[in-house]
DNA sequence: ACCTGAACACCGTTCAAGT
DNA sequence: ACCTGAACACCGTTCAAGT
């Protein structure tokens, strides 16, 4: 405390790997994932590059960090006291709006598997599968479909979004600009993908989103007979 | 033809598109992501740097192309004449398959969205949905819910055995030292993904992918008369 | 028209040297 | 203990020059 005199008195607080997560974070929303570079970094923060590397083990531990960061506030946020499937809605649209302003997370979300940011959302959809009164068989088989198809949309969502911030358009326009790559592809291979280019110029991505999170819901709603009751008398049965 | 006198005497083709993405997928499989290098891919092709982008646009065009084409083959070999749910099951195991073989297909499908590769597998999902009857207003949701399913399933396995494969262990031990980490976190911030680590433990991830592929499936059939016939009525009346 | 390979403008990361 | 900043070992991409 008392060492860091001189940056103290600059009105600066010291380096540390909080400062320097929060200082990413600014340069990923500003320039996207090629905006975030070492060497930017330690000018943002007054700093030499090789100083970080004591804060940091490396990039993908800093794109890592920021992205646990941004997912730690959206479920936070989320975490209201409705009922499990409006909380489940709750915490897909908390998502699809972070990822919407800032692509980079979507990205990085699909990069870190098991890590941090994924078991975040793990346990906010696993409490409310717990809650929906899924039988404990199931709730692994639910939870993960949920949290694959939230990171599926991510992903998809990210790329979408940053290729449509590369070429300068709005993202509504890049939406269409793929309605019209689909409606232009050969009739007979591609029928399906055409036929259905038109209604994807039509909708809301967001709206698409929950509806497929709604989907999901109602299998569930409708195995569940079959998934738990029949199971667990499965179960009984194997353990007498 | 005649040109390439001095190329087809050392018995090699002249560069083309296709022998360039041959020689990536080539490439990416032995090195990752990282192992694909325009000075690798040019010394592998026995020709300088620079003349790759003759055939080639850049780097994304690349990676683009060999995912693609892996993409393709995977779907040749799913079109089976079988029954539209047996179909769209052979075409997420073909999918599951291959990025288990080739982590980077995972990787690359999740940026390329609304281009060739996820194109691919909407056509061939989207077919299915047709023949399993799903009414016309209905089948964007329902194949883009199972292809978000698929392409989320795909980045978590291509991490997953990525990462396996940086820190040199085999893909089934890295699950396990998933759940390991799982099971070490916090008991009241985590009590769900705590009580679900021993279950992530002895399941096969295969066979959880599938059964997400039936919850989805079973959503479909359970709101069918919901999703069909009413809004058919309901789409009747707007337009008298 | 197609290819060569040096050069350019970057990267992440390391490490001797400082305080 | 923490920071500096030059240096290292790479990248993707370009471009004059060749055939």
């Amino acid at each position: 405390m008392v060492k860091n005199t001189r940056r103290v008195q600059r009105g600066e607080e010291s380096l540390s790997r909080e400062r320097i997560v929060e200082a990413s974070i600014a340069l990923l929303d500003s320039g996207g994932e090629s905006g975030l570079t070492f060497r930017a970094l330690a000018e943002r923060l007054a700093t030499g590059a090789g100083a970080l590397y004591f804060h940091v083990a490396n990039k993908n531990d800093l794109l890592h960090a920021a992205c646990d960061a941004v997912v730690a506030s959206v479920m936070a946020a989320a975490a209201t006291g409705a009922a499990p499937r409006e909380n489940i809605r709750a915490i897909g649209i908390g998502m699809f709006d972070a990822i919407d302003a800032r692509p980079w997370v979507g990205a990085e979300l699909t990069r870190a598997a098991g890590k941090m940011p994924t078991v975040r959302l793990l346990e906010g959809i696993g409490r409310q599968v717990v809650a929906l009164g899924v039988a404990q068989q199931a709730q692994w088989l639910v939870a993960s479909t949920l949290l694959n198809y939230i990171l599926g949309v991510a992903g998809q969502n990210a790329a979408n979004t940053a290729a449509a911030m590369a070429t300068g358009a709005v993202r509504s326009h890049a939406l269409a600009a793929v309605a019209a790559d689909w409606s232009q592809l050969a009739a007979d291979e591609y029928s399906f993908t055409r036929s259905i280019a038109g209604q994807l110029r039509e909708h809301d991505d967001r709206e698409d989103f929950l509806a497929g999170i709604d989907l999901i819901l109602e299998g569930v709603a409708a195995s569940r007979p079959s998934v738990t009751s029949s199971r667990q008398a499965a179960a009984r049965k194997a353990s007498t």
